[in-house]
DNA sequence: TAGATTGTTAATCGATTAACAATC
DNA sequence: TAGATTGTTAATCGATTAACAATC
């Protein structure tokens, strides 16, 4: 099992980067040519796909609509990802309505949470109460779900999660999480984020120049 | 200049556990614990703070107080932080209500948008056009801009911020921006992060086991 | 002083890259 | 075949960790 994330995340950029190409006529590509595009090296390329059992022909290149399927079988894109988000409140609501993830094949099918006025269940997509959430889970057999809920609540959010089967979260609540189960989390922190970049800001001052602190995401 | 990504986010973490210490009444700390509350080894600690200049006694550790001071002097928050926003859709209007950024002394103090629908000058966070959102950089000496408009037009607001003279972008679009100034781009892609979730999620239904993918964030 | 902790150097670890034999 | 590209091994690079001399 590969545990590197951000092999991962060259994975996803790899897949946006082909159908790009494909777009083009293109049918087949040489790793040269995908590594340019997504700012890698070529062997950097190689060694990726070759750590997932991917091969090319020597000299023919790969094939995009070949790879592109094992690519998407990888990262669990061909089937529908079914996504629960615990908390409607700002966040949770933005992210409701948010039309990247339906593109990305990942809809998210219910909100709960514990406030009586948010709840509707019959919003394009449902809110309802928070106990509701395991019946849910476990009806529908999702695995992922979201935590946008205040900060207190988030453990108890998450512990509620666990219980009813969920095996990933992506958390925003900026709190270390106690994880019990056999659940991945995966944390993210926009305060943080924002701390961090001001970081940059002011070292750059300094010594002017031009960072991009993540890899762009294709 | 220190440019390690990780190594902030561990300056960030390290400022949060001395608060904890000294709410309970420390005064001083050994890099041993500190290590312990953050989940780092102690070297790790002495070696960030070395990166830093920072140094603690040789027998009495470091002074919690004077750490404070430090870090929050490295991070930029011993100022207010002010931070404009592009794109008063759901995301934007979810991250102007959001609470946690005041608490970490960032302040959203507007926000910009091309749909006349979306303005409103008297907000507790005033909405502008996209228009004013220069002569407002300029006037207020804004440095930080949040990015949450739709994809295609991140790129025109990137252009539009630099030549406001914005020196640190957060980026909420899952685009491949081109950065003409001396500005810094921290992109957070939320698909990218969820895509990244399910192919752990997937890969450990083989082999169980328990994963935080990022590092808690306490 | 004896004991404990820092600050730093050297070793280790993991990820990326360069190089090249295999081969289409 | 000659030439070009893959797949993989070895080298490099950067970050983390172990170890320990300096010293309070």
């Amino acid at each position: 099992m590969v545990t590197n994330k951000n092999c991962i995340l060259r994975l996803s950029r790899y897949k946006n980067a082909l159908y790009r190409f494909k777009t083009l006529g293109f049918h087949k590509i040489f790793s040269d040519y995908l590594a340019d595009a997504v700012g890698v090296t070529s062997a950097q390329v190689r060694k990726d796909f070759s750590l997932f059992g991917i091969s090319g022909n020597k000299r023919g290149g790969y094939q995009i609509d070949a790879l592109i399927i094992k690519l998407n079988d990888i990262l669990g894109k061909n089937e529908l990802q079914k996504v629960i988000i615990a908390g409607a409140g700002n966040l949770g609501s933005a992210l409701m309505k948010y039309k990247n993830f339906e593109k990305e094949g990942i809809k998210i099918v219910a909100a709960f949470d514990i406030d009586p006025s948010k709840r509707n269940p019959k919003f394009p997509i449902p809110v309802f109460a928070l106990e509701e959430l395991e019946e849910f889970v476990k009806t529908n057999e999702i695995k992922i779900g979201i935590i946008s809920v205040p900060d207190i609540a988030a453990q108890h959010t998450l512990d509620i999660m666990i219980r009813a089967g969920i095996k990933g979260v992506l958390n925003f609540a900026p709190m270390q999480l106690k994880n019990a189960g056999d659940c991945v989390v995966n944390n993210v922190n926009l305060e943080l984020e924002l701390e961090n970049l001001i970081y940059f800001v002011n070292a750059m001052q300094k010594s002017a120049g031009v960072i991009t602190l993540n890899d762009p995401l294709i």
